[in-house]
Order: structure tokens, then C-alpha cells, then sequence
DNA sequence: CAAACTACAGACAGGTCTGTCTATATGTCA
DNA sequence: TGACATATAGACAGACCTGTCTGTAGTTTG
């Protein structure tokens, strides 16, 4: 999935990056921390350093240029992910995300910002990170599975709502977001 | 707290609604269905049938109608707490909130959705909702003491957790929003 | 060399946004 | 009746938005 936006993770090369990912480069932490609306295209050719021309070359219009943003996130997000060949590979990812919320630079989940700032369903953003949610559902489901839990798809639905909750708190709270419990809870909604 | 957004809720009276609360009454759904960079104050005032001098005469700025309208939806909500004097008050509010996010105008929680809006957190409108949010958790922690239950502290975190990826999640999926373990997680966190 | 492609800078159009302003009407109270 | 507060309609300014267009330069490819 989204391998067109991943297709240069192991061969960077020595040649510079082109346009359409100096965009994207410009466009993903400007979004992710201001918002999608907040941000106009000008800000992002500026920071790029592209002619308007160019963005509108490879981006007909900001909804794609949006839309690739969250599937090019997905890849990253993705590509962080913990192996899944040890003995807990769903602990394992709960204790990966957590870990990431954690983290100082962490203003929760692009995804629900997304939804949160395009709420018709079907805006291609909102459905673009819609379909992300739904593979991290799977992927929660798949490592239960792998784990020999018993309700792989009841466990995996649990976690997912506590991490969507971690989420939500780290965009609301910040650094101080209330996470002591958060492994705990999830310890329980394994069970 | 927000008793004066909410001092008329015995005393409709007969008379007609002020301009001020007809700006609100418009402006409450636009915001929570649209968001709020994606309704115009011009939209607001031709739903309120209402000037555009009576709204600034009201509201000094666009911000200042947004904090009025959170300090408002905090005082729906919290009348619509069900009673803290049962045996088990925090599990009945755990209850009442699934039943509002499981209903089918639910569109997720407005004070997360301000949050995803206006991420700088000293931003007013990031501000009244964070201050929401603290509230919500010191009620939860609050019931949690009245059900006697030990570490209530903990408890209230990590339900707060669970119901914030619940908000969230309606946000994300509407009406088909992965909730059927909801009730059970719950019960897990309770402990 | 020539053609084709891609990048650049930046003006421009048409629309929307917030907030201010003028001018008028209505209702209340002294 | 007269003064005042509050309502109305709507033009307007200034900023910002997305997207298009003109014109130029450099680089690759036949």
C-alpha cells in the first residue's frame, strides 16, 4: 500500500530530491502541525521552494496534494512499525505507538485531524484517512491473531479505541497528556 | 461553571429568543457539523436572520462567538449527565456517554475537534476545550470515588482514554464506528 | 543542433474571509 | 414627545485564498 509514495526509502541516491517531494516534504509538517485549512498553498510553494506552476504540475488541485500527504504519512507510519515475528508482536505495537504519542514532538494523529477538519465522509481526505484507520484495525486484528489471543477481532477493536483515545489526548493536552495509565489499560484490554 | 451561558434553561419564558442566543443556536451546528474555519460569519448570521452589527455588537470577534459556543456545548452535555446518586455513578456515566456517541447525529465530540482545528494550544478556542476536557476527568474521578473504588485517580484516566478514542472514532466512521466492545472495554478498565 | 520537458518567477482573476461603516427602523423609558 | 438602546440591511475595505496564465531558463533526449 501507498508504495508510490515509498518508492525511494532504501535508494535516496545522491541526486536531489525532486519537486513533488520537496512539496510534500514542505507541505507534511506544516499541515500536521497548523492544519490543512490553515495552510495555503503559497505557504507551501515558499517553503518548497517550487513555482506555483510546478505544484499545480504535479498537484492538480490541494485536495490531492492532501491526499497524498496522508498516504505518503501512512508509509512513514508504517515503515516505524515494530517486527511482528517475536512472541507479542500486538504488545509490541501497542508499546511502539505509545512510545511515539510520548515522544516531545508528538501532536497526536494526522488522521484524526483530518477527519476532524473534513467531516463529509466522503471528501477524499476524509476517506483517505478513513482507510487508514480501517488497515490499522486489520493490522491490530492480524498481530492478535499471531499472538494466539483468543477474540483477535473484539481485542484488536478494544486497543484500537484506546489508542485513538492516546491520540486524541496528546492533541488536546500536549506533553501533558494523561498517559500514566496507558499501558496499564492496555494490559487490561488484552487481557 | 458556565452558568451563564446556561441561564435559561428553567425559564424559557414566552418571549422570543435574544439575538445573542439565536447567533448561538445558528452557529452551534454549522461549527460542529462543518468546523470552524469552514463557516463564515456571514453564513452564521444569514441562519440567525440577524445583522451583521447586532453579531459584532455581541461578539467582538469570530473567536470570541467559538469560545461562547464551548462554554454552551459544555453546559448541554453536562445537563445531560445522568444522576452522580446511584450505586454505581461512574459506570452510568460511562453508559450515558456510549448511548450519545451510538446515536445517529453523534458526529464525534466538538471539543476535539476544536483541538484538531486550532492546535496551538493557548489559542482561546484550544483553551476552552482543554479546559473542558480537565473537567471531564475530574468528574470522572469524582464518581469513581462515590463507586468506592480503589486507585479512582487511575480509573478515571483510563476511562477517559477509552471514551476520548470512542469521540473519535465516530468522528472518523460515522454511524458504522467500531463500537461494540465499547461497553466491555469499559468494564475491563473499571476493573 | 533541435525538440521536448520541466523548472523558475510572479502577475492576475475571481472568490471568500473578517471586521467596519453608514443609514434607517423599532421599542422602551423618562 | 424626546432620548436612548438595539435592531435592521447592506456597502465597503483590506487581506487572503485557489487556481490560471505569461514568459524565461536550463536540462535531457533524439
Amino acid at each position: 500500500m501507498s508504495s508510490d509514495v515509498q518508492n525511494t526509502p532504501e535508494a535516496p541516491a545522491d541526486r536531489p530530491p525532486s519537486a513533488r517531494e520537496r512539496i510534500l516534504d514542505a507541505a507534511g509538517p506544516l499541515f500536521y502541525r497548523e492544519g490543512f485549512r490553515a495552510v495555503g498553498v503559497d505557504r507551501v510553494i515558499a517553503e518548497a521552494g517550487v513555482a506555483k506552476a510546478t505544484f499545480y504540475n504535479h498537484f492538480p488541485s490541494k485536495d490531492d496534494l492532501i491526499v497524498a500527504w496522508i498516504e505518503r504519512a501512512e508509509g512513514f507510519s508504517a515503515a516505524a512499525l515494530p517486527p511482528d515475528d517475536g512472541p507479542t508482536p500486538l504488545t509490541a505495537y501497542v508499546a511502539a505507538m505509545l512510545d511515539v504519542a510520548r515522544a516531545e514532538r508528538c501532536l497526536g494523529c494526522t488522521f484524526q485531524n483530518t477527519a476532524a477538519e473534513f467531516s463529509a465522509r466522503d471528501h477524499p481526505a476524509h476517506a483517505a484517512a478513513l482507510a487508514v484507520k480501517r488497515r490499522v484495525i486489520a493490522e491490530l486484528e492480524r498481530r492478535a491473531v499471531l499472538q494466539a489471543l483468543p477474540e483477535p477481532k473484539a481485542v484488536a477493536q478494544r486497543l484500537f479505541l484506546l489508542l485513538e483515545g492516546v491520540w486524541a489526548a496528546v492533541r488536546m493536552f500536549g506533553p501533558d497528556a494523561p498517559l500514566d495509565t496507558a499501558r496499564d489499560a492496555a494490559r487490561r484490554l488484552i487481557g
